[in-house]
RNA sequence: GCCCAGAUGGCGGAAUUGGUAGACGCGCUGGACUUAAAAUCCAGUGGCCAUUAUGGCUGUGCGGGUUCAAGUCCCGCUCUGGGUACCA
């Protein structure tokens, strides 16, 4: 038979699925490994080629461990909450459950069409109330903890209520906005409304009032890792600051060990580098600055307490809430109308124009600490609320911001830092400020002369002697803010007494999302879920209305997989014990600050609390590229419906317009598919070059707007699964970004009918021979079993396409059909391409599946050598190739290379200066 | 602005530790088979020059450097992609 890969594909995939055969269970006698692929958001649009690169290559590396004797958990499933069912709900009253439930059968049947091993029994949604029912229950967990500085980690409030029963809170030091200190007696003297209160203060996940990024197109607020430059991420819709009573997760109590942890990942350095920015720790102190004629004081941090002796003004946030207590009577009018202009900017408008200066006096001052000195308070925009203290000290000399604002408002710089080796000079020349650590301290009383660094400790050391200030990290991470006023995710497990959230038992769970009659918000401004009949528990206290955000189901989801049906916990304690954490995670770098860094934080609490084994959940991690889109045009000529071919395109003038690129093929345009792709161009006309209609390109995001999505299940229907499989690693390197060519496919199509054809006579009748091979032929095989493997361990699945491909052309040209070599063969393509492989091990004679064949290992004495090909080079440059015994020495080798009467023309007759031998590499003859 | 990647033929890319640059594939050109086309097979294919066979020069974004030897290492730039955005 010839290669027919609809029957072999479609046969496979049918046993494969009768058969169970990618099914995992806890095996004991096997070690495990756990491949994970982030799981798709199942959109509309369904898959396009460039979605299942990242599964393609998981998939590849989840056979090749089974091949080695490895028990692989490699699931798949939904995160089937979010945005776009629910507008699409919006617009057409569809419930978003029908939707997604639509979309879900879409992608699993394209998944399935790829023939991946995925064990489809553990399967999972997160819109699932089995699922979700686990999401809440972490929340509530969160809920009912605090986090521990002392011990760094997360401690059952229940104990935290006992220590303020009996010692009051004065000895806890816990992640929480600052409380006033209270004893043992006066707790319990504290009404339940106050006492819950405080607990909800200490509380990882908790309600308060926080700026939130809120975004009124969408209805709700988002999380920063949502918002990018001013906009919602999903929609590109403006996003304002808000103060809100909202729910938070308190991300930051976590902000160290997410940070220090991040050294034990397998993951790469710019992944790495990401998330160490997001979380930004610096190291710094916090000082206190009297204010002039009054008991009050303003806190302010600093990563460079050295330069103390430069600050020329101070400057506080316009939201401080110290800005009316400094204003003086004076200025008070020109602060309120400065505040209320920076309200109304968007956050949009501040960030686009960064560069202008812009603040106001208060008429106030602040003595420095450490000179004594008045100081002016100013407020500017460029002190953000949110960070440190809200409020700053100010070195125009040595803070490029600071520097800027100094030369608008004609304040004073004083230089306090020198770099090395150079003089002090006047700060009014300056075009710039010195921000640089390395250099000596000038006017800078008893730090005078050291180093930035020594100058730095000095200082702290003193401030803290002083009771000025303290020794401080900051970071730059917020809480994540978990509300959103949305009505598809998943509801808050919480209901309300007198104000103040209590949990659902757990036991109560799930709390199923109700039926409302519109996807919208209440007359009330409330959201959807205000709409529901009956939101309430039996005692009539009411539910929330908010549900919880994107990232709620996707931070755990690792681990249900490990125990998917268990509907006693999240993942038992065996499963988690034998499946540990995810060995390979393959998934996109734009989730590098969002999800990833949620699931990190979820993992750490659950390991906190004694509910899995390992603190990090992702050992190693690999961002596959993007596949881009590789667009068509044609040129109109301008005011007719004529179309000029690329190479004549510019003796007109023309407009090019993006042509679908499944009615072009190598560029050549089908022009009778294209007359029928759109009624607009039905009469088109063609200038033709050489009869044929050139298309021009470009590479872009593949987008149905600009016509270059290419759908897999078309490549399958043409191709076939293990074509298009080949095609995507074929393409480069897993981690690049790189343009989908559906023209460079018939290669590795060739490649498989190839294969195929080495088990096949001309007439196409399977024949194998069970023949001794050859030493060439042991060599072809081992050659390209150490290459394949060592390919595969570096995830560098393009090489080992070419490997497989210069094999097969190999044994295609000594015409071996013995089964020694052709069987090994097939288990190491089997990962790549799996149905073809099976195919021919069952027609090998095989009963089970390849897929739990043993993967062949390399012998190294089929691939010794008894010779090698030199390379010879004069002064770098390659001349000729002269052979040479394997072990020849170096004395021999130049006596043999200079001997050749090739070389004599290179030698000039000139005496060689030197001669370097580099033994299985090459021969350099410097003249 | 800052941080991180990357730049190699007409195209996707290979060269794993400084050691033959361009593997493999696409495309293109020529040929075989065919009434013809498709499929398949064979040969050629970085550029320039010379062609009589052997050839020669040049070439990995640009400019320097280290080295017997540089796509690979060092210094300085340019461009492209990604992250981040007043984080004190």
């Amino acid at each position: 038979m010839e290669y027919n890969f609809r029957n072999i594909e479609q046969k496979w995939q049918k046993t494969w699925d009768e058969k169970d055969t990618y099914k995992a269970e806890i095996d004991k006698d096997k070690p495990k490994y756990y491949v994970l692929d982030m799981f798709p958001y199942p959109s509309g649009a369904g898959l396009h080629v460039g979605h299942p690169l990242g599964y393609i290559a998981s998939d590849i590396y989840s056979r090749y461990k089974r091949l080695n004797g490895y028990n692989v958990l490699h699931p798949m499933g939904y995160d089937a909450f979010g945005l776009p069912a629910e507008q699409y709900a919006i617009q057409t009253g569809q419930h978003p459950a029908i939707t997604t439930d639509k979309n879900i059968k879409r992608y699993k049947e394209q998944l399935v069409k790829i023939g991946f091993s995925y064990d489809w029994d553990r399967e999972i949604r997160t819109c699932d109330p089995d699922y979700y029912k686990w999401t809440q229950w972490v929340f509530i967990e969160l809920f009912e903890h605090w986090f521990n500085k002392k011990t760094q980690k997360a401690e059952p409030i229940a104990e935290l209520i006992k220590t303020f029963e009996s010692e009051g809170n004065k000895d806890v030091d816990a992640a929480c906005d600052e409380t006033s200190l209270f004893t043992a007696d006066e707790w319990k003297k504290k009404s339940e409304k106050q006492q819950q209160e405080i607990l909800l203060n200490y509380r990882l996940a908790y309600l308060a009032d926080t700026m939130v990024n809120w975004c009124a197109e969408l209805g709700t607020v988002l999380a920063n890792d949502e918002v990018k430059e001013g906009f919602s991420v999903r929609g590109g819709y403006p996003v304002v600051q808000k103060k809100m009573k909202q729910w938070s997760l308190r991300i930051s109590a976590y902000a160290e060990r997410l940070l220090n942890n991040l050294e034990k990942l397998e993951w790469t350095d710019s992944l790495k580098e990401i998330q160490r920015n997001w979380i930004g720790r610096s190291e710094g102190a916090e000082m206190k600055f009297k204010l002039k004629d009054s008991d009050l004081e303003m806190e302010i941090f600093t990563t460079r307490p050295d330069t103390s002796w430069g600050v020329t003004f101070m400057v506080l946030a316009p939201e401080s809430e110290l800005v009316p207590q400094v204003t003086t009577d004076e200025y008070k009018d020109k602060v309120d109308e400065y505040i209320k202009e920076t309200k109304k900017r968007s956050e949009r408008e501040r960030l686009a124009d960064a560069k202008t200066v812009s603040g106001q006096f208060t008429g106030g001052y602040a003595i420095n600490p450490l000179t004594n000195q008045e100081i002016p308070i100013y407020i500017s925009d460029y002190v953000l609320m949110g960070y440190g203290t809200g409020a700053i000290m100010a070195v125009p000399g040595h803070d490029s911001r600071d520097f800027k604002f100094a030369r608008h408002f004609n304040l004073p710089i004083i230089q306090v830092v020198v770099k090395d080796g150079e003089e002090p000079t006047d700060p009014q020349t300056w075009d710039d400020s010195y921000d640089g650590k390395e250099g000596k301290m000038i006017h800078s009383g008893f730090i005078n002369g050291l180093d930035v660094n020594e100058a730095i400790e000095k200082t702290i050391q003193h401030i803290e002697k002083e009771g000025i200030g303290n020794r401080k990290v900051n970071f730059r991470l917020r809480d994540a803010i978990f509300s959103r006023q949305r009505y598809w995710g998943e509801p808050f497990p919480v209901y309300f007494k007198d104000g103040i959230p209590y949990p659902v038992k757990k036991e109560n769970l799930p709390l199923e999302l109700p039926e409302v009659d519109a996807y919208l918000p209440t007359d009330k401004g409330e959201p959807p879920l205000g709409r529901a009949k009956d939101w309430h528990t039996e005692e009539g206290y009411p539910y929330e209305l908010s549900t919880m955000p994107g990232f709620a189901g996707s931070s755990a989801y690792y681990l249900r997989y490990m125990d998917p049906h268990n509907n006693n916990a999240l993942v038992s304690k065996e499963a988690n014990e034998y499946w540990q954490d995810v060995d390979l995670y393959i998934g996109g770098t734009e989730h590098a600050t969002g999800h990833l860094i949620y699931s990190r934080f979820w993992n750490k609490f659950l390991f906190d609390i004694g509910w899995v084994c390992k603190d990090e959940p992702f050992k190693k991690l690999i961002n596959q590229g993007m596949i881009q889109g590789r667009s068509n045009f044609v040129y109109r000529v301008k005011g007719t419906n004529k179309f000029v071919s690329y190479n004549l395109r510019n003796e007109y003038e023309v407009t090019p317009i993006h042509a679908d690129v499944n009615i072009v093929n190598n560029d050549i345009l089908d022009t009778e598919a294209f007359k029928n792709w759109n009624p607009e161009y039905k009469d088109a006309e063609f200038i033709l070059e050489d009869n044929k209609y050139v298309c021009g390109y470009a590479v872009e995001k593949m987008s149905k707007s600009l016509y270059n999505v290419v759908n897999p299940d078309d490549i399958i229907e043409q191709y076939g699964a293990d074509t298009l499989r080949m095609y995507e690693m074929f393409l480069g390197p897993l981690e690049m970004s790189k343009p989908w060519d559906t023209n460079g496919i018939d290669g590795v199509h060739k490649f498989l009918r190839k294969f195929w054809r080495l088990f096949h006579d001309n007439d196409f009748n399977f024949s194998v021979s069970e023949d001794e091979p050859t030493e060439d032929e042991l060599k072809i095989l081992h050659k390209t079993i150490k290459k394949v493997t060592e390919d595969i361990e570096r995830f560098s699945f393009n090489t080992s396409v070419s490997a497989f491909m210069i094999c097969v052309n190999e044994l295609t040209d000594l015409k071996c059909n013995k089964k020694a070599v052709l069987e090994p063969l097939a288990i190491i393509l089997s990962p790549f391409a799996p149905h073809i492989t099976e195919e021919i091990w069952s027609l090998c004679g095989n009963i089970g599946s390849i897929t739990v064949a043993d993967f062949p290992t390399y012998e190294e004495k089929y691939l010794v050598e008894s010779s090698f090909e030199y390379p010879v080079s004069f002064n770098g440059k390659m001349r000729f190739k002269i052979k040479l015994p394997m072990d020849i020495s170096a004395k021999d080798a130049e006596k043999q290379v200079l001997g050749h009467e090739l070389a004599q023309k290179w030698i000039e007759g000139k005496t060689p200066r030197k001669v370097i031998f580099v033994p299985k590499k090459i021969i350099n003859i410097v003249i």
